[in-house]
DNA sequence: ATAGAGTCTGGACCATGGTCCAGAGTCAAG
DNA sequence: CTTGACTCTGGACCATGGTCCAGACTCTAT
């Protein structure tokens, strides 16, 4: 199959495909004779994967080593576990520093009902 | 004062400084005869609550925004609670996709426990 | 007088994950 | 035989908030 019907079937552009295959999240794609990249079946299960990894928040660096990891078949149930949670840990500091700047905004909220406006009053010991 | 000074009182670099002009952040400086920019000392009270809004996780376009309504005398505590509320609503966005990607997450690594790891068994059902 | 520190400008560069473009070649249908 | 759809390449571009650079100028201290 051409690039063209494995982005349709993958659900992305034939763009994202070849970035993939740049980034290496793919392997280099087989070439007709005129210079046309050849894909097999597999190659949409691959992308599929890909884009589910991204969507529990991987990064594709992360994800190009998670693949590598499972086409040299050492991939065991601890070894993946052992990356997703190194996602988990990623996102609940994002979510941790979220929450802080969420108090801290409710906080400077509760002080503009108070009449201590940040842009009104923007001086006194905000720092 | 001359940048230097400027930018050390408001514990940022200069590059920062030329970059908020740029940006809108400060007024454009008064020059001296040389090109050199000069700064009254309020433009560090204004740097610091630039840094303020944005430790409070505004854009610096909202931020732009802000402080030019400020200096029209136009902000009022509504006006700026009106403001605070919109981040505060994308901050919630933020927290509420980070908490469903990290129930994802979680609901994949308690899979991982049952055998059924994402990169050993990619097929079943997890589109 | 001269060294060293500070300042100027315009523009390139960083990460991230793509997206879009021009110009050229290829392929299938009518 | 031609039209339209598809593919190729390399490189530019998007947002975001800066950071860094070269080459030139200025200021301060010794």
């Amino acid at each position: 199959m051409k690039i063209g019907e494995l982005a349709k079937l993958a659900d992305v552009t034939v763009d994202t495909v070849r970035y993939y295959e740049r980034r290496g999240v793919i392997g280099l794609a087989r070439r007709q004779p005129c210079g046309y990249r050849v894909y097999l079946p597999e190659t949409v299960d691959r992308i599929r994967l890909a884009r589910r990894l991204q969507a529990l928040g991987m990064t594709l660096d992360e994800i190009v080593d998670a693949l590598r990891a499972h086409d040299s078949g050492g991939t065991t149930c601890a070894s993946e576990r052992w990356r997703l949670e190194a996602v988990s840990r990623r996102i609940q500091v994002k979510l941790d520093e979220f929450h802080a700047l969420k108090d801290l905004l409710d906080a400077t909220l509760s002080r503009c009902d108070n009449q201590d406006c940040i842009l009104q009053n923007p001086k006194p010991g905000l720092d």
